[in-house]
Order: C-alpha cells, then structure tokens, then sequence
DNA sequence: CGACTTAGGGTCTACATGACTATAACTCAC
DNA sequence: GTGAGTTATAGTCATGTAGACCCTAAGTCG
C-alpha cells in the first residue's frame, strides 16, 4: 500500500481518506494533586515513521459514517466509550505523507477513565500528558495542538466540561477541570456563584461523605449528553 | 496499525472525495434598502439529480491541497477573490450520494461583489437569497442551513464581518453586515460604542461625500486579512 | 480543644450592554 | 432661505456580570 510512486502516479491516484482521532482524559498528578490532560497514542509498527507515537486511526471504512470511524478507532485502542465526540477538522497538505496523498478527517473525544481504561497500556499504545506530546509522527504534532486550542475554545462557552466527569460531581471536581483546560487558577467563589445560575447543572441532595474536609455537594448535569447531532450538523 | 485488505479491494470500497463551498456576499434589497445574504447555485447538468441546484464543488484535484481546491472552485463559478475562506466541515454520511459513497468537505467563504462578478450569471450559475434556497440536490440544504450558522457564530465573535467590505467603510455599512447576518436590527448608538472601542478598526480622516445626511466618518480594518492560516490551522 | 482545610455565601468595584435622549450636519421640498 | 427629514455621533442611566476579596460553616487531624 505503500509502494514508492512516482508524482504522475501520485497525481493520477485518488487521496487516500483515513480517521484520526485525539482522545483526551483527565488524570490527577499524585504529587500536586492537579488534574492534567492526557491523550493516548499508538505505536507506528511500519513504515513511514516507524517506531514514532501517532494519533489512533486508520482507514474509514466502507460502510460507516464518518462518526461511527472515530467512535471505533477510539474504542479499538482504549476501550473505552466516548462522552463526547467531535469532528476537529480534515487535513489534506499534499505533503502530509511522503508516500502518498492522505486526507485524514480528524475527530477529538472527551472520555471518562472510570474503569480501567487508562491503564490499559501495551507496548504500543500508551498514554501521554498533552503538554509532552511532542515529536509525534506525520504531522500530529499540529493537530494535538489543534485540537487543544478547540477544547479550550469550547470549554468556555460550551458545556463539554461535564464530559469529563461522571454524572455526580462536585463544584471543586469541575472547577478541576477548567483549570486543567485552561491552565490557570479560578477563585472558588466566583467559579461557585457562576455555574449556581448556570442552566443546565443542578444540585441534588447528595453530599460527598469520606474527605478530610466539609463534605461538599454532589451535582448533575442536566444538559443533553451528546453534543452532536446523530447526522452530522444540523 | 489495522490488517489491510488488499489494494483492489479498498480501491473498490474507497469513497469518494469531493470539495463543496458555499460563497456568501451581501446584496442590498433595492426597495427596503437592507442587506440580504446572497450565495450562488449550480445547476446538475447530469443524474443524479439532474436539474436540481446544488452548490458549486467537484472533486479534489490531486495536487492540490483542499484550501486551494475550494478556492478553485470559487473563481471557476463565480470569477471573485475570496475575502474569507475556511473550512465548513467534512460530511460524509453513507446515504449522501445514492449510487456511490461520497466524502464532502465543505468550505465556506464571504465575497466581495465589487465587480460585476455578482451578476454574472449564466444558464447554470444564479444567485439565491440564503433565505430562499432549498430544495437543493444532495444534502446541500442542510449544510447551507449549517454554514449560515457557522457565519452567525462567527461574525459575533470575530472579525469575518469586514469580510463583506471594501477597505473603507462606515460604521452604518458595517452595521448593515451584522444586521443582515444576524437577522435583527442593532441600535445604531450602542453599535457605534461598541466599535469605536474595537482593537482593529481605526477611523481614518476621510469622510463619505455624496450621500443625503451628515457626511459619514469612513474606518479602516487594520486586522489580518486572512483569518485562516496558510497552512491549515496553526 | 485548637489548627487546618475546603465548602459555600457575601460585598465591592469595574466594566460591558441595552434603552434612551440629545445634538450635529447634511439634503430636499417649498 | 427656511424648516422638515434623516442619518451621524455623543452622552446618560440602569442593569448585569466578572474579578478581587472577606467571612463563616463544617468537616479532619493533632
């Protein structure tokens, strides 16, 4: 699939079309207790840039939606199930690849590393902080990069936030999340006063029993848990 | 990453990659004087779908890269410089096109009809009121309805409003933009306010003669002319 | 019990926004 | 030439929100 064409070959051959996906999570450092953003990345096992991390992906498939792709390329590498799912962009530089022309139709996902989804690691498939994705293959590096300015973008006005949580939470367990994200402190008070008013989050009448400090109020997220519509934008 | 068929069979199976744009640009309604969103139509000159207007695209050359290719298309149908240009999204549902799987990726760009390029028309070009466009070939309703709302988001939170103007303007011309974008009518006062603290437009010295009432000041977007960067998004 | 830590509520100020009023500058009808 | 009409432009006032900051509540741990 890989064999060297020469340009008029490569011209006349139609762009391959491929998947790929950025799959982000929150883990919290042990030492500083701090959630950062993690992402897992495959192993290239052939040429070209063998032995480099890469995004998850691989061909779409004849008979599934663009959506359902990503959905089973993120499945296939960690097993998990996405909360939330998203296209990110389609890439197609000619010089993407040196081989051969590739469009690639990127999605990104938040998940929710519940079970244990994240440790499942292998020799090729392992997770990394996205502040030290760097030297990724093809030209990933840009997409990562990409794909963390749009969750940054859409955490501010959207409500993907709740996707990285389970559907109990704590003001200071979100509040951990935008901090993450956004990478940089949020007074208690005023993130509090904020989401008390915010629409689609209500408290329930739990409490979180078992800290060292004053138990704090469990909530919920009342919002539709999938942000895209079944059939692409509507 | 994935075991590969081989290459006849995923030939066989590959979709088809296409480009589509929707070319916006501002015309004013000669009898109420207000700005209305414009975009042109091609006529199917073969099945399916045949006679129907869709949206001008074909497919993706290859030794081009998409932005070019969209850009492509646009001068073919309608002889204009875009004065934006980006990517709309990549629809690829697997009951788009009835005979063949086909991938679209979608661009949507704002025009400038400061030639005559708005009303060169033909046989199998016209231009439509956005607001009147459907029934059109393919799921190309759909995404004109997405890319009117993408250019909604847009225009509240960034600068594609210029976009729609020549280098000079008065602030009512570029308060007609937004009008006609967004669909209601801003108070001139406020609009004003909110512009003349604006970061990248400068009022210039000039005023626009001619006109019935008080000479309008004419500003200057003193911004990026490109919003999207050359090699994708950075 | 007192120290400590997080939860949660409040205040004060600065700033943006929407509704509204007022004045300036021009054309046109007469 | 004068006044009506229209748009340009400035200002005012009330409201809402965000950031900085302070205070109390309710737990754990020594």
């Amino acid at each position: 699939m890989h064999s060297s064409a020469n340009v008029t070959e490569r011209q006349a051959q139609a762009p391959a079309l491929a998947i790929s996906i950025v799959i982000f999570a929150l883990r919290s450092d042990p030492s500083s207790g701090r959630q950062e953003i993690w992402l897992p990345l495959v192993r290239r096992v052939r040429q070209p840039h063998l032995g480099k991390w890469a995004l998850p992906g691989g061909p779409l498939g004849g008979s599934e939606s663009l959506q359902d792709a990503a959905a089973r390329n993120l499945r296939e590498t960690t097993d998990l199930e996405p909360t939330y799912l998203e296209q990110l962009y389609a890439f197609g530089g000619l010089d993407r690849a040196a081989t051969q022309r590739v469009v690639s139709i990127v999605y990104w996902a938040l998940v929710r590393p519940d079970q244990a989804g994240l440790a499942r690691e292998s020799e090729n498939v392992r997770w990394f902080r996205a502040s030290e994705a760097a030297g990724l293959a093809f030209d990933h590096d840009e997409i990562v990069a990409y794909a963390l300015q749009r969750l940054r973008g859409k955490i501010e006005y959207g409500s993907v936030a709740y996707h990285f949580l389970g559907d109990r939470f704590t003001l200071s367990q979100l509040r951990g999340v935008y901090e993450a994200v956004l990478g940089r402190h949020l007074d208690p008070a005023n993130f509090r006063r904020q989401f008390r008013s915010a629409k689609d989050i209500a408290a329930t009448e739990e409490v979180l029993q078992g800290g060292r400090n004053r138990p704090p109020r469990l909530y919920r997220y009342t919002g539709s848990p999938v942000a895209e519509p079944p059939s692409g934008p509507a």
